[in-house]
DNA sequence: CCGGGCATCCACCGATCGGTGGATGCCGGG
DNA sequence: CCCGGCATCCACCGATCGGTGGATGCCCGG
């Protein structure tokens, strides 16, 4: 019997995947779990196999429980269950340990071939995932900013000069301009708009 | 008996709701649909009274269909009902004439509450959307771009300098940057990253 | 102990941008 | 029929930005 835990802050959603799962033999559903944090604990209490995690949820996010499952309870697969194709979330998902991904919109009988291949300790991708991971593989793999980047990145992106960021920052102009080139680099642009742009479609402004 | 389409293009989401309402007497969920262009025929065919609408989908999104309906059948209410509390289309769809808007992570027993009060012809708004409208309201009301200036803004947001952006829409320099600040004016900011930055907030950009 | 990543700073230059103050033609609503 | 919104174009100027090619000090990890 394939031990499963469901970790979404929807209701509904939870109540699709619990009636999904119901009626099918092998798996039975542990219990639920609105976010991270609760996930975590449940997943330890409940003693489960399998999670299937969304990725944004309040207090705790799926990638942050992610790790902490990785960390405490190896064995445990995590399936991460999200609705946006486009989720800047993929990647950091899979680096932190997930077992597989799968969208929300697949049908029924994917979903539970994918929670039987995951029990079996296969990765699991769905196929339009397992297209935009090759993509970005191959990719100078998604240079992160660094911290004083971002901040940087934010500052413009809300309309401030490079003067006026380095107010903000009791920093010089000049070291905008370089933070600003190098943020250039890491996206393959050239201004600060496509920056911004850039920014947004990376997940890292909002 | 209120008769009740459910348009999503996530079957889950579309599960779990037909399970919310399938228990409850005087509700009959009548049918689903997987995006804006089904529900629009279904509602008709299968004669209801209430549509539940995602926003986003495929072939046709929320907001085009609930101005469909609205013209073809202006009796049927459509209730939005989204994920994102962040969602830029809440107001395009009430403007389209959407009679309600809630949120997935709602409880289940508001989900149906809300469905009779629709039916009764009550406008339904979860607090959160509430909140937001009343936010939105007072502010300028949110100078939507013309067509062109979206375009301009695309490209900028891509990174095309003036002069790129005017030879790919095949017009000067100086109207390039006539748009920009027509765009700049509507938004309130000062510069391009800026623009950029408003762009992805109300969702015109992605 | 030394290399490398990070944050910080500097100067100089040409290119681009934003601001101002116009003008024209088209179209649709009052 | 005229007003207003839209798209288009023009010129000019100062401010800002992006590019180049450096430099320093810090701290972490091999």
């Amino acid at each position: 019997m394939i031990r499963l835990l469901i970790v979404d802050d929807h209701p509904i959603v939870r109540d699709g995947l619990r009636a999904a799962f119901e009626a099918e033999p092998g798996i039975e559903v542990a219990g639920e779990a609105a976010n991270g944090r609760e996930g975590i604990e449940r997943a330890a209490a409940l003693e489960v196999d399998i999670v299937l995690m969304d990725l944004r949820m309040p207090e705790m996010d799926g990638v942050s429980a992610i790790t902490a499952l990785g960390r405490s309870h190896p064995h445990i697969k995590v399936l991460v269950l999200t609705t946006f194709d486009g989720d800047s979330d993929v990647l950091p998902a899979i680096e932190a340990g997930a077992t597989g991904y799968l969208l929300k919109d697949a049908p029924t009988d994917e979903l539970l071939r994918a929670v039987r291949a995951a029990a079996a300790g296969e990765p699991v991708l769905s196929p339009s995932v397992a297209g935009r991971l090759m993509g970005q593989v191959r990719r100078p793999a998604r240079a992160a900013l660094t911290d004083r980047e971002l901040q940087v990145l934010t500052l413009v992106a809300d309309g401030a000069s490079n003067r006026q960021a380095a107010a903000k920052l009791f920093i010089s102009e000049a070291s905008i301009k370089t933070h600003l080139l190098h943020i250039y680099d890491k996206f393959g642009v050239r201004d600060r708009a496509a920056a911004v742009s850039e920014g947004y479609r990376r997940g890292l402004l909002s």
